[in-house]
DNA sequence: TCAAGTCACTTGTTATAACAAGTAAAAGTT
DNA sequence: AACTTTTACTTGTTATAACAAGTGACTTGA
């Protein structure tokens, strides 16, 4: 009478009691054996049960393993000066943060950023993707573009450093930022980078920096895992 | 040998389908008896095919009828100056935009509220649900707690205006506003409120904001559709 | 003692099967 | 013509079954 699916009472179940703390963040929960015979139903229903915790976050499955609650804890990503002070910011809340370079390269632009940085159909800019780790744990990707010749002049430092440290360093100065946030999904490449499972929530950061005279001096995609980042903003009248 | 299951495969092979154009946006998706010649499978390998797209918010799938790809429109909500114009701000974009008031009552104001709006343990706020209709579909849900004298006393405004343009009419100045976005996951409640399917991200926009000498007039959460929903931002030196 | 192998237990993938329930068009009835 | 019923097709839920694959502890052999 309940016209509520099994595999739904059972995971609401099992998230009032995560929730209430009987599931401790990091436990390991019942195995689908154990669940099968506490809610007398199949296996079937039971993973879908779970599978209903990881879509939500709630759990992480390991293969062999086990099934074991996911501990909540969020760094809050500060945009009165984006990027720029990332590193020093996480530093600050004690969170060591490293990056590796993925990719350093010069490329014609495409087509999205050539509308973004305000160049023309056959330009080139130097495309990097960084992968940036938190804890040892990764964090976030981002993807950025920079003006051809300023990428030339500081590749090699650009590839060890943070982007906006450095280009400061060099007396380029940021006097704007325009930048739009949005939510995607993980999609099968992107869950294997970010070591989250397919189709789990992605926060976008997109940026478009400008130096002086409103010139447009790179754009850069930062994805990362929502359940380990979030931004937060101050606005003034 | 290729180790990547066959329901990633068939998943894939159909995003790339849908991002090469050949299922149009609102264009049904072969059913799965087809897919099962198809691809010569299961049903339960076509379904979590399926399921892979529609957690990717590709798809969507309705009973009885088939499962369709997802039109994709976002609708940038701009910070510049957050919630105050909103109406106007979608109403520029050509977006019809009503809200439905679900929920206004005062209520003893909860822990973390408490800690928002600096009020004493011993204190009451009123509490405002509201659903935003944009285009006639469902887009977000906004929470929020107003200081109990602003709240008995624009009570009758507040169920049928916006918050912000309501307080500004009576002379209620805005200075500041914090804010934090970040993403979260539909729960099974949500699911419902927001039709999504249970795990869908959903961004979430969470505010507090200052009226004359720093005091906090209202917090407030604004849950959205990430499919519907994004945030864009200016910032300057 | 240490390394290799075995075994029990875990989640992951996939198949077959049956029924429920929503949708829409065709067929039948008034 | 208008309404109702049937029917075919769709996705949704759930059960049973088998094997694959990762993990860790225990056992065995050198």
């Amino acid at each position: 009478m309940s016209s509520v699916p099994l595999h739904i009472s059972i995971s609401e179940k099992l998230r009032q009691q995560i929730e209430a703390g009987d599931y401790q963040p990091g436990e390991k929960l019942p195995s689908e054996h154990q669940l099968m015979e506490t809610f007398d139903v199949s296996r079937i229903t039971v993973r879908r049960a779970v599978a209903n915790l990881v879509s939500q976050g709630l759990a992480k499955s390991q293969q062999g393993k086990g099934v074991f609650v996911t501990p909540q804890k969020k760094v809050a990503y500060s945009l009165a000066s984006p990027l720029m002070f990332l590193e020093q910011d996480l530093a600050r809340k004690g969170i060591q943060f490293t990056f590796e370079n993925l990719t350093f390269r010069k490329i014609r632009t495409p087509k999205k950023v050539q509308a973004m940085l305000q160049l023309p159909i056959k330009s080139t800019v130097y495309f990097q993707k960084k992968l940036l780790n938190m804890d040892g744990a990764v964090g976030a990707i981002d993807e950025s573009y920079i003006l051809s010749d300023l990428g030339k002049k500081f590749g090699a430092q650009l590839k060890q450093q943070m982007t906006f440290p450095t280009l400061e360093a060099h007396g380029i100065a940021i006097e704007q930022i325009d930048a739009v946030i949005e939510c995607t999904h993980a999609d099968y490449k992107m869950s294997g980078y970010l070591e989250v499972p397919l189709g789990q929530p992605l926060i976008m950061y997109r940026y478009t920096t400008y130096g002086s005279d409103q010139q447009p001096i790179l754009y850069g995609e930062t994805i990362s895992r929502a359940d380990r980042f979030c931004y937060s903003l101050s606005l003034q009248k």
